[in-house]
DNA sequence: ATCCTGACCCAAG
DNA sequence: GCTTGGGCCAGGA
């Protein structure tokens, strides 16, 4: 992929569309997450500095194909929220991360990855 | 403008 | 553990 000096990256956020600008924070945000951590919806759209936007991280996810360690965001208190195989894919593409599970949950205590709190921008 | 939908979330019962 | 109802927000028809 093409790279584009900051400059130029810069000006095309300010050309584009405000959801443009929010997905792209959420992608920010969830390429962060490092292998073997997971973080909830609503946590990834308060990291990238939109707090109730839990249900578009979501949608963006679900448009976004193959470019995101999507399998690392996950329900609140740890839920798989995908359903049928799609859910199975995510928690076996966990479990290969090493991620452990309780019952059907993940176990956040152990996994759940903490923002930084100064990522803004 | 309205109505519906969603890989959401949370408090109740 | 459930199930329900409400709140939340933008996109699409």
């Amino acid at each position: 992929m093409k790279r584009g000096t900051r400059r130029e990256v810069e000006r095309r956020l300010l050309r584009a569309p405000k959801s443009e600008q929010r997905d792209a924070a959420f992608r920010k945000a969830i390429r962060q997450i490092p292998r073997g951590k997971v973080a909830t919806y609503g946590q990834v759209a308060a990291a990238a500095g939109y707090p109730l936007y839990h249900r578009h991280v979501a949608a963006m996810l679900r448009r976004s194909g193959g470019t995101l360690p999507w399998q690392r965001v996950v329900g609140s208190g740890g839920q798989i929220k995908l359903k049928y195989e799609a859910g199975l894919e995510q928690r076996t593409r966990l479990e290969l991360e090493g991620v452990r599970f309780i019952g059907k949950r993940v176990d956040m205590a152990e996994h759940q990855h903490r923002f930084r709190v100064w990522e803004f921008d």
